[in-house]
DNA sequence: TCATCTTCTGCACACGTGTGCATTACCGCA
DNA sequence: TGCGGTAATGCACACGTGTGCAGAAGATGA
């Protein structure tokens, strides 16, 4: 009817109806344009008369700027990483950024799938759980796209992470459990070439051997429940067997859980105690009711898009490392103080019943 | 070095190099396009050392296809929809393209969302677990960009969907419940503006009424595990209990087993039965072992996007409603049969011991 | 050798927008 | 009226690409 049976509405449409040059209605969609109150307003008038919206890709094209950025998560079934998607959706959105995404699984080459990113000119890229090649950084590097990990981090100087402090999470979850009077203590890694693991693993072997205590076992879960089960009977089976289990990730611990009941017939937190890292929804679940490290997954993620934000507009910003803090939330899974340990032994000398005094 | 110390390479500083037009470079990466088999050569060799891929911006600027999908998620935090946008983004990757995400809270209006992704000009958009209004609806349709619902429907018909046998799912878990006794039966609603839900229910509730039994009792959960843990007290609080619930979704037939277990002291199934839709991950896990139907997430992605795909490429093609077999996955926390009831009671009068006969 | 056909290439236009620059319209003041 | 100054506007170019069309180069047949 307009111009072509209305399919797409375009800013000379707008001009005619409005009866200003297509320069207006540029400016009228342009923050702090130098256009009069009177104009702009004309112009939105016929705009939303027509239900048009400047194309997008016309001008990124021009002004060299998508306003997209390119977001990449490794592991999509973890539901901590589905939250931190979740995360930056919102904040991309409030700055006025659309998120490109790029799903892959853990070990997958990034390096043959950023080049598709960057031929859709993104602003800029996130990568949460997992990494990328030196050269594919140079390349981003190069072509001006600021990189940022979320929870990994590398030695490349052009790319950039955020990361919550992983070693001093590992370090609270220490002195949690040799409180509660543990002392054969088990770790459970993720995947054993990440950052993230291998800095709990650091924090909490670190912290464990500074209060005594060296560590009873270790095993290794790849992050994932099935590897867990698995990883989690060995753990178990070991003799004398471990009284407290540090689990990387909230779904290995959840894994560690099930197993020690079921399996192996224990009584949390008497017989064993377990702690995770995420806190995850599952972990407030009554059915675990997990103790874990928050990783602040809204604070990091406002950090990296802050930070993202800032290499692309700020020509003299450097890459960086930023660490977020932990915090250990408490819940049942752990025990707080040693048991009455003499106490328990001689009722189970003697027999059931007995002294219920301490 | 080359013409703007290779900040952006352009078609035009790999036609140089390769010592050919830039039409050339343009058809060499081209699928089909008209061109000699030595010049892509040269071209392609010329483009690996320069580091050139075509502008996805220009590219789609002057094809009028954008190569993009809008996704839209409802509910990040629910596992399921997480496996259901892993999925798109795999699938949509293997056909060459890109999805745009956009997130939003369960009950936010979509409506001013997405003309965004319009604006971004992209080649349809898909929608899990959210509907839009008519309004926006024929705005899409108008402007020649199909939208393909998943699992909901809605009855304009200018969107098509791609759902479970929500029905027939329901169906199965009523026969799987009957078929083990139960006839004290309760349904838990997931949010009740849902297709998913309703049609979940009427099938639950229909086909328990074809074998002669009308449900005992019926709330609310609203599809997360907070709602859900409140709707079940209340449940298990009527008398006579009830002794089988089908909850909409895994989560809260997760929370279910929760309270079931933590706050009223049952056992299952033999205390009572509880099914739950999805077949999430944590269904499986030891801790809950939960029957649930399957929606054969990957079945339903793929048909999604074939039709969104046909939509926009075979102009005689009409908006349809397609739907997926759903399945039911038997686990441990529904029972088989009916327990002995008789011997069972005798037991209990009489005391402890007793016959372990049939 | 010439005509015809095939195979490929390059020219030039188009996509829809932002923005620098020149120009216009208008107002106040001498 | 004339003039300088300010606020607003329109012109025209640029962004990087795909593709219709015409024409060139080479092969084939008469």
């Amino acid at each position: 009817m307009k111009s072509k049976s209305s399919y797409g509405i375009r800013s000379i449409d707008v001009a005619r109806l409005a009866g200003v040059s297509r320069s207006a209605v540029s400016r009228a969609f342009t923050e702090g344009a130098y256009i009069a109150d009177e104009t702009r307003e004309k112009v939105l008038k016929a705009s939303e008369q027509l239900g048009y919206s400047p194309n997008a890709i016309a001008r990124g094209l021009i002004t060299r700027r998508s306003r997209m950025v390119g977001v990449v998560v490794a592991d999509l079934s973890n539901p901590f990483y589905a939250g931190v998607l979740e995360a930056t959706c919102l904040k991309l959105q409030q700055h006025g950024l659309a998120p490109l995404l790029l799903s892959c699984r853990h070990s997958q080459d990034l390096d043959s799938l950023i080049p598709q990113l960057l031929a859709y000119q993104v602003d800029g890229v996130l990568i949460a759980a997992s990494t990328l090649s030196s050269t594919i950084a140079t390349q981003c590097a190069r072509a001006g796209r600021p990189v940022v990990l979320i929870n990994r981090y590398v030695s490349y100087d052009a790319v950039s992470a955020v990361t919550c402090d992983n070693v001093g999470g590992g370090r609270a979850v220490a002195d949690r459990l040799v409180a509660g009077g543990h002392r054969r203590i088990a770790f459970l890694a993720g995947l054993e070439d990440t950052s993230s693991s291998r800095d709990r693993e650091k924090g909490f072997v670190g912290r464990l051997g500074e209060l005594g205590i060296a560590l009873h076992a270790r095993d290794v879960g790849n992050y994932a429940y099935e590897g867990a089960t698995a990883a989690v009977r060995r753990l178990l089976s070991k003799r004398p067997r471990p009284d407290a289990i540090f689990c990387a990730n909230d779904t290995m611990a959840i894994a560690a859980i099930d197993v020690a009941r079921n399996e192996f017939g224990l009584e949390l937190p008497r017989d064993l105690s377990i702690a995770g890292y995420d806190n995850i929804d599952a972990a407030s679940w009554q059915g675990y009711d997990l103790t874990s490290v928050d990783q602040n997954l809204d604070r990091m993620v406002a950090t990296a898009i802050d930070l993202l934000l800032r290499l692309r507009d700020d020509p003299g910003s450097r890459p960086q490392h930023v660490q977020v803090p932990a915090r250990l939330e408490v819940r049942g899974s752990t025990r707080a103080v040693p048991p009455a340990k003499s106490v328990r032994r001689l009722t189970k000398l003697r027999g059931a019943g007995g002294s219920r005094a301490a």
